[in-house]
DNA sequence: AAGAATCTCCGCCATC
DNA sequence: GAGATGGCGGAGATTC
């Protein structure tokens, strides 16, 4: 978390010619959107054209940056939102500017295809990185000595990320987030997007989903396990047991990875697998409170009726009505 | 519709 | 000495 003291972290996002606009998209939800609500070190955000001239971004809009290279001096995180092309040529300013950058201690993000950008620094040597599953094998041709996971959805080598083709730079985005204030905040950014693109009527608040869980963390099997099999009993302590560890243990690896309590949790996949089997299945509303591990209608109208601010009944035919 | 039994959460401290 | 871990207990939530 930054500290109090310093000035809040910039993060730079990278502009060019023919831009991704999708993958600079992503960038800017995340980071440049004003979130008051959460406190004063919030990022500041900046775009920096990576070449002198006009830019231009597809779809044919025209994007202003706020400043040139000059910018990435002052950066915390730069954002390599997407690249042309595979074969397009990195302008020799800007692979000294991001080499300086990275030096000075910046970190060096890349979506998409913009993986090529930061190859071309020379950086990933070593590194373990990802792309779009369409330049993988172009990207490890070009640069031998980079280890290319086509496979993956965000790499994190620390000072250098990289991600997958484009809505992967939404998670790499969160990803980062989670790293600089925790996946608390993480989760509300999350949630905000999904209430952006899925608005409906009303004041109805959204379930938390829980940001998933980095794999191969020591809760991640339990979390896959819980979410297989939703109706078992999953007392703290069976989690607990599962897990292999003590319940104190439990509840603050639940806090650590996924910034919700172990019931709290439990409650909120409970409730979004209610929602799904609201939506397309006919069950009486008592039948899905079983399946998904409530222990009674009452229960599930009661949760779902708090966290959603909707009957399970009303949910139902407003979205069946909706379709 | 209300209440008693049970479970969960989390700060605090000792321990490894 | 920092960092993770485990147990305890009481306020509060949940369940039926």
């Amino acid at each position: 978390m930054p500290k109090s003291d310093a000035p809040p972290h910039l993060v730079v996002v990278l502009a060019y010619d023919d831009l991704r606009t999708f993958e600079f998209g992503c960038a800017v939800e995340v980071f440049a959107l004003p979130r008051p609500e959460m406190g004063p070190d919030w990022y500041r955000f900046a775009v920096a054209a990576a070449a002198p001239g006009p830019l231009r971004g597809l779809g044919g809009i025209t994007v202003q940056a706020d400043g040139g290279l000059e910018l990435l001096e002052q950066a915390g995180t730069i954002i390599v939102p997407g690249w042309p092309g595979p074969g397009s040529p990195v302008p020799a300013p800007l692979v000294r500017a991001l080499r300086d950058a990275h030096a000075r201690g910046a970190r060096l993000a890349a979506i998409c295809g913009g993986a090529f950008v930061l190859a071309a620094t020379g950086l990933l040597a070593g590194k373990r990185v990802t792309t779009h599953w369409s330049h993988a094998a172009k990207l490890a041709d070009a640069y031998p000595d980079v280890d290319v996971r086509p496979d993956v959805l965000y790499v994190d080598e620390g000072s250098l990320l990289t991600s997958a083709g484009s809505a992967a730079g939404l998670d790499l985005c969160l990803h980062l987030v989670r790293r600089d204030f925790g996946p608390k905040a993480a989760n509300k950014v999350a949630r905000r997007l999904v209430i952006q693109t899925h608005r409906e009527g009303g004041q109805a608040q959204y379930v938390e989903r829980p940001v998933p869980a980095r794999s191969g963390t020591r809760l991640s099997a339990l979390l896959a396990l819980i979410r297989e099999n939703p109706a078992d009993d999953w007392s703290i302590e069976r989690m607990a047991s599962r897990a292999g560890m003590s319940v104190r243990g439990l509840h603050r690896h639940f806090q650590s990875t996924t910034g919700m309590a172990p019931g709290a949790w439990l409650l909120a996949e409970r409730i979004a697998r209610a929602r799904e089997m609201l939506e397309d299945t006919a069950l009486t509303i008592e039948d899905i409170a079983l399946r998904v591990g409530f222990g009674a209608g009452a229960t599930l109208r009661n949760h779902f009726r708090n966290s959603l601010g909707v009957t399970p009944g009303a949910y139902r035919a407003r979205f069946t009505a909706n379709l």
